[in-house]
DNA sequence: TGAGAACATGATAATCAATTTCAATTACCG
DNA sequence: CGGTAATTGAAATTGATTATCATGTTCTCA
């Protein structure tokens, strides 16, 4: 029915933790959230159609969900709070973010991963992960 | 003689601020830092010079180079606390980073930037700033 | 099927970098 | 110099996240 969770549990298995009641919860709302969402608001998310589910909780899951490979934390710039955010490796993206409405738009360049491989197979790196975010003005924040 | 702590004057005397004791400890210091300083490592260090200066008064003075663009914060992943750097535009770089021993190597590629600016463009954003950073192996971790 | 071991939960406390508060001190413009 | 606004540093506070711990649940295996 639903692959992620399947994947989620599969996961849990294979490290002899549990399949609990809180973590579906938690797992089903992120998975049927888009964007970036923080701990906080995904607890309150969860909380109206799961009362009684911890935001410890929520913290240990998104943890969970990370390790299992479903979950990516981002953390922007000026932002105090990480935001998550399902994980695909097929669909890897960076962001452009708006400094004056926070406006996030996602993109895939190719060509500057494959540029940043090169560059660091220049000084003897191999790349396992990177972060790339771009701050400016959204049209409308420059004309405005 | 010092034309950092030139321009911090400058900058103060244009707002309307004061030129502290404190304040040129701290600025001296930290400009006769290479690499990446957190604020607690600057505050020993000015300790040593200047004895009496508060650990407060470093994290003002350094955000008051942030606001001059004398200073700029990383924040790499796992490190939980801020890292400062003498900031120069003309010197702007990025950084590869390995997540086994923390070696950090800067590197600037203005071939990925000029490309940044054009996804950028492609977006109808204007790019002010940006963070890169690559995370991975160093080729000694790599071996071992 | 059920006992028990291991794991999970959630309220609360602890952490930790960074900021705020505030009374005392200092810079600097006349 | 004198007055005013800015600065300082110790201590308190904040805010996100993690640790603790007593209690509850899951799941294995006999
Ligand atoms: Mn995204
Ligand atoms: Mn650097
Ligand atoms: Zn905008
Ligand atoms: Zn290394």
């Amino acid at each position: 029915m639903n692959k992620r969770i399947a994947d989620l549990n599969r996961y849990l298995a294979d490290k002899g933790l549990k399949i609990t009641r809180q973590r579906e919860a938690v797992a089903q709302v992120f998975f049927d959230t888009d964007g970036h969402i923080s701990a906080e608001e995904l607890y309150v998310k969860v909380s109206r159609s799961y009362p009684g589910v911890g935001l410890t909780t929520v913290y240990r899951t998104l943890k969970l969900l990370k390790e299992a490979g479903l979950a990516k934390e981002r953390r922007f710039a000026e932002d105090s709070q990480g935001v998550f955010e399902k994980e695909d490796t097929a669909r890897h993206h960076d962001h452009l973010i708006c400094i004056r409405c926070g406006k996030i738009v996602e993109f895939k360049e190719p060509l500057i991963e494959k540029l940043q491989d090169e560059v660091a197979q220049r000084h003897g790196f191999s790349v396992e992960d990177h972060k790339m975010e771009l701050y400016g003005l959204c049209s409308s924040c420059r004309t405005a």
